[in-house]
DNA sequence: GGGGAAGCGGATCGACGCAATCCACTTCGG
DNA sequence: CCGAAGTGGATTGCGTCGATCCGCTTCCCC
């Protein structure tokens, strides 16, 4: 948390400070893509200013992340306590959807494969739970045949994708259709299985080329 | 169809066809964002010739696809034979969607909003079976309360930008996905309404925000 | 309160990609 | 064979983005 870093003189600090509170709205805003040159305008400082701080954009980001990421992992933390796994599941997707549709910067950390490494621990502790709650629904039989965590990263992208489009007409439109994929993912009668499964090396290339988009 | 152009010389007439053909390959390949520099060079010809061809962009693309969106309007028709509604709405999405996928060009115009305007008669006579189908739909008790036809076009922008990006890994991934979002589209025992329902401005508004990026 | 270190800003550079133009040259066909 | 039609692609102009550099300001300790 508190990262030992040389003390800076009183100015200094304070315009580190700004720096990193601009890349979190901007990053949150419209993503890891944005540059240099805009976070220091939205912090009121030269685009020297934030070089001299960050020396590449990786570090920028992960002291831009470091609370979203945290923020991330609580939430899946707390996934184990419905009785029945499928209502964990559901409210757990809601979530993570509501907070990477928040923070686009984070989904674009959080799903964009290898390209933001910061994030692999977190993903890895999420994954763990999501596993072990889609196993758990698989056997109350509430999990479609067929559906797995490579499924749950594919419905993220969709729809966080959709909200960063909708975004500015209608906020919180990625609701409707994370509902619509949710209950298109749960078993019911006439349910062919899936075709073209997944597996996670192809869920991994499709990341890289989305979030390389 | 033969449009009425001025009488060219023979390489002339060559050298067109052969940029049409590049144009055609290119906008199915990777969206209208194709520039004219890299349909010149795949039609092995150089720039000068495409600009004295095709005034604008528009021009150009109304030669490319011609005969996608006239392949697109001719699947809408014969959607209708279908005894059950939903059958026929799920046949009608499914050769959408591969039509859509192997041509992202077409995509662009078709789901542009106004963006690319000559697609707007094709789309029409599309909406107007697709309206017709969801409504029987509804009538038969097959389609979930709530859905309409902005549903549809959001599902298109789903389905298809996946297929973007998984088209070198798993060509045919769109219809795993499209087969979910299509359950989850059904009515069934406990499906609550959905959230945040759709106008159409609101639909256009986001084609557009889409179609720009 | 003075001086030297630390910090600052933003003009500037280079690379890149795309739209569009222009003209010396080639090719066609009557 | 010759003039009209057609051609190629170098070039210009524009906008974006990452990155650097240096004359000036501000801080803070002695």
């Amino acid at each position: 948390m508190t990262d030992r870093r040389p003390a800076l003189r009183r100015d200094a600090e304070r315009n580190r400070t700004r720096i990193v509170c601009a890349a979190r709205e901007l990053f949150a805003e419209r993503g890891l893509g944005v540059g240099f040159n805009e976070v220091a305008h939205r912090a009121g400082v030269g685009v020297g200013t934030v070089y001299r701080r960050f020396a590449d954009k990786p570090e920028l980001v992960r002291a831009a992340l470091e609370e979203p990421l945290d923020a991330l992992v609580e939430v899946a933390a707390r996934a184990d306590e419905a009785a029945r796994a499928w209502d964990g599941l559901e409210l757990l997707l809601v979530r993570i959807t509501d907070l990477l549709v928040d923070n686009l910067g984070l989904r674009d950390a959080a799903l964009g494969g290898g390209a933001w490494e910061l994030a692999a621990p977190a993903t890895e502790r999420i994954a763990e739970v999501m596993e072990r709650l889609l196993a758990r629904a698989h056997d109350e039989g509430d999990l479609r045949a067929g559906a797995g965590g490579e499924d749950v990263v594919m419905l993220l992208w969709l729809v966080t994708t959709l909200a960063e489009h909708a975004a500015e007409v209608r906020p919180a439109l990625h609701r409707r259709y994370l509902q619509v994929l949710l209950d298109g993912l749960r078993s019911g009668p006439g349910r062919a299985a899936l075709p073209e499964p997944l597996g996670p090396a192809d869920v991994d290339a499709i990341s890289r080329r989305w979030a390389a988009s």
